[in-house]
DNA sequence: TATGTTGTTCTCAGATCGAGATTTACTCTA
DNA sequence: TAGAGTAAATCTCGATCTGAGAACAACATA
């Protein structure tokens, strides 16, 4: 039998349904504060619990573009937002999670500069920033431990990548990039190390020969102004300080 | 509506057929070289190409625990096998990837020492250990994509984590161990300073306060042999010495 | 027994690191 | 407007880590 014929006689209905998710965990920072985006369920099941967002992935749909699709429709961040920065995180799959029936769901973490606030959705669903230590004890699903695993990726990748530069803007000082790392990491930088260190991995940050128009809002001099290089990895890279009791 | 009046009205049948396969890059190491597992497909589509092992997932089945009855169904292999890692990889879902349906493939990568041969599974398709550098150029559906992916994987797992001990068996020498990092790295290392690494990163490797029972097969002395500590995480790392290039 | 191989340890100069101090330029308050 | 406080940027220094090579001893093979 060829692939035509094959392909003719095949009942894809023939097999038990199942459905297809994408969940999006995004950041943003706050307030000096790491946010997650979360919603409100408008419609069983768990009707009324904070939820990520995401929605069911569309027949000839990619994963990155429903991704940025459901994305776009709780922030109204256009799906080419010039600084998001979009991955995929891991696939979430018990039987039991869905009681509706069988739902893989791929989750997504996003990274963006302070997003605007959320408009609600077409389907009324009301969506909020919330800063990460004031999350729900219980989310919706197995979102809980989505976004736990989020939060191990967001940190993990701010050793050995840019992506810190996507949580800024443009153009940025080496104190705004450090407190992205201080706010991820939930811990405080030697500013004269970090300094040091952005300064010396090659393609981290490329100087733009300017500073900012005044100094910091409670004294200081102005800030030479940088933006993000083309490195795709940190060589050498920045360690969380306190990775050492973590590694076992 | 009460979550149980809901669920009770919902059908799963109303909305487009997907499904959802595991598919396992499943690595070993085999005459000093990476073997990757590939089994020739006995039925349209893309019938007698190479392809990576895998299959539909059950309906009461954790994704894992698929990955990890596909893998035995091909190899033999007990799930339970002592020495057997298996991470999940990430997910495929190209909207014309499986000219069947719209299939979503989540993706594994499986490490274990020397496995024996394949035995052809119950559906009589043969299995095969192909070394890396011998793989056909194509492979079935993305399944070439699938398997580069699991490579860099596999490459960076080595660098900041314990994985190097799941390629060797339960007690090792330093030089067993630096040989699965010139294998999957591709390059070879220094001897010296590999050895006195490993043995400074706490937690890598322990002593077992014995040695092999002959010298090498071509001279030089009893090896010391380890096996593998309690690290998760290698800190510091070792890393490969061709990234510095890759950088960018 | 001679030769070559290899596991293990040592050496040493250069790079990197953490912790702290210094200098300088700015904002704010008295 | 002078002084106090703050923060950017640079420097210092000892401890640690790194790469490259050498040394040495224990072994297999011829």
């Amino acid at each position: 039998m060829n692939d035509a014929d094959f392909l003719a006689s095949y009942d894809p209905h023939a097999y038990p349904p199942v459905a297809v998710t994408v969940d999006i965990v995004a950041f943003t920072i706050r307030n000096n504060a790491l946010n997650v985006l979360l919603v409100r369920r408008a419609c069983p099941p768990s009707e009324g619990m904070w939820a990520l967002p995401g929605g069911f992935v569309g027949q000839w749909e990619d994963l990155p573009t429903a991704a940025a699709r459901e994305l776009a429709e709780e922030t109204g961040v256009a799906t080419a937002h010039r600084r998001l920065h979009l991955e995929q995180l891991g696939t979430y799959g018990t039987p039991d999670r869905d009681p509706r029936m069988r739902v893989f769901s791929v989750a997504y973490v996003a990274f963006a500069p302070d997003l605007p606030d959320p408009v609600s959705g077409s389907d009324a669903r009301e969506a909020a920033w919330v800063p990460m230590d004031e999350r729900p004890a219980e989310l919706a699903f197995d979102h809980s431990t989505i976004v736990a695993d989020g939060l191990e990726r967001a940190r993990s990748k701010l050793e050995y990548t840019p992506l810190a530069t996507k949580f800024v803007g443009e153009e940025f000082t080496i104190a705004e990039l450090r407190a992205v790392y201080e706010t991820v990491w939930g811990e405080s930088l030697h500013a004269g190390n970090f300094h040091r260190k952005v300064l010396s991995v090659p393609g981290f940050v490329e100087s733009t020969n300017t500073t900012t128009e005044r100094g910091g809002a409670r004294g200081g001099p102005r800030a030479k102004l940088y933006r993000a290089g083309d490195a795709r990895l940190l060589h050498p890279a920045l360690l969380m300080p306190s990775r050492e009791e973590t590694v076992r």
